[in-house]
DNA sequence: GTCTATATCCAGATAGAC
DNA sequence: GTCTATCTGGATATAGAC
């Protein structure tokens, strides 16, 4: 007797392939408009709904910017797990630098969702906050095979975070912060070796 | 004949007292609530009034936020120019970075305001605007006093905020990150030294 | 200057027919 | 699953009496 076929379900794939959707046109729509200026009625817009029948994918308006802070978490995380491992510490540095700084300025809003807390009511669910912790340990291990003193990881997220900052806030889209990591790259590693 | 004593305005007195007690109310609230939850229903309730009532003291939200925006700036303006100025570039630098980190970890709420632009429908007035451009500037000469290259500030400038936004997003009220803010100095000089 | 009353609009969310 | 209709509440802002 054939084995048989495994099943698919057509109607889960179909459902998640709306949702998909939706979180894309949410994306859109904060990249346009800011990350506070998100609505339902205008995302329900965008999808070709009414503001209702996304109650039937999102449970709220919250969950989907939860949905969207896990995207985002998961993509960084994916970037995270990407990074080449050279031999040279100040290579590796410059590198998660350059990713990191590349991935804050490449979608304000986004840097925003994930690394500052401005919208009022939200708090991202455990589920999703764990792969943004998952994220700091993957990079704090991998600075630590790199023989960096594990209190000095604090020092190079402050330094890569505020190029970050300074390039979205005073000049987005432009590189007159973000063309300084590799020289950040170059202070840090002389300041961990002078002790 | 006697010269006339100066005739105070009593009227106009009393009605900047009231601006600066709605303002300080403002700046409670959104310390408790967050940036983008002041509401003039709130901000009225507070002050004792109806929110029609605050139309009598500024024309609009937005005006409000400007006020705000000018009053933060104002007293940064007066950190920076109550700033020592000592011999040693080092010393002048850690006074400066501290006074920063300190004027930005204290109000959260009001570095987002001044710093980063969160709000979707507020943009500073000219004037109002002007003051943040006299504070760049005023940091900027004393830096090129201390012999500090011009194309160094934008890299200065990053370090401080950098710790401000850890501080804020990761740990507020804490230190973990503000605690840096002395060895961020040397790295910089350091930095700067190399070339 | 402050109030009541109201205009206008928009938000997130739910009920229930189809 | 999607819709229409509606709820409920809140926002900024204005009109006009006192």
């Amino acid at each position: 007797m054939m084995a048989a076929e495994p099943i698919r379900d057509r109607r889960a794939e179909r459902r998640e392939a709306t949702k998909t959707e939706i979180l894309d046109a949410a994306w859109e729509l904060v990249r346009a408009e800011g990350l506070a200026a998100l609505t339902l009625r205008d995302l329900a817009a965008k999808v070709g709904m009414r503001p209702p029948s996304l109650y039937s994918y999102f449970d709220s308006k919250n969950a989907i910017y939860d949905a969207m802070f896990r995207q985002g978490n998961l993509e960084l995380l994916a970037r995270c797990e990407a990074l080449p491992e050279p031999e040279d510490p100040l290579d590796a540095l410059r590198a998660s630098g350059r990713m990191f700084v590349e991935f804050g300025v490449e979608d304000p809003a986004r840097a925003l969702l994930l690394f500052l807390r401005t919208i009022p009511g939200f708090e991202p669910s455990p589920e999703t906050y764990a792969i943004a912790v998952r994220i700091v340990e993957l990079a704090r291990t991998r600075m630590s095979r790199y023989g960096i003193p594990a209190d000095y990881f604090d020092l190079w997220t402050s330094l890569v975070s505020g190029v970050v900052w300074q390039q979205i806030a005073n000049e987005p889209g432009g590189d007159r912060w973000t063309r300084w990591v590799d020289d950040l790259a170059d202070m840090f590693l002389a300041q961990v070796n002078r002790r």
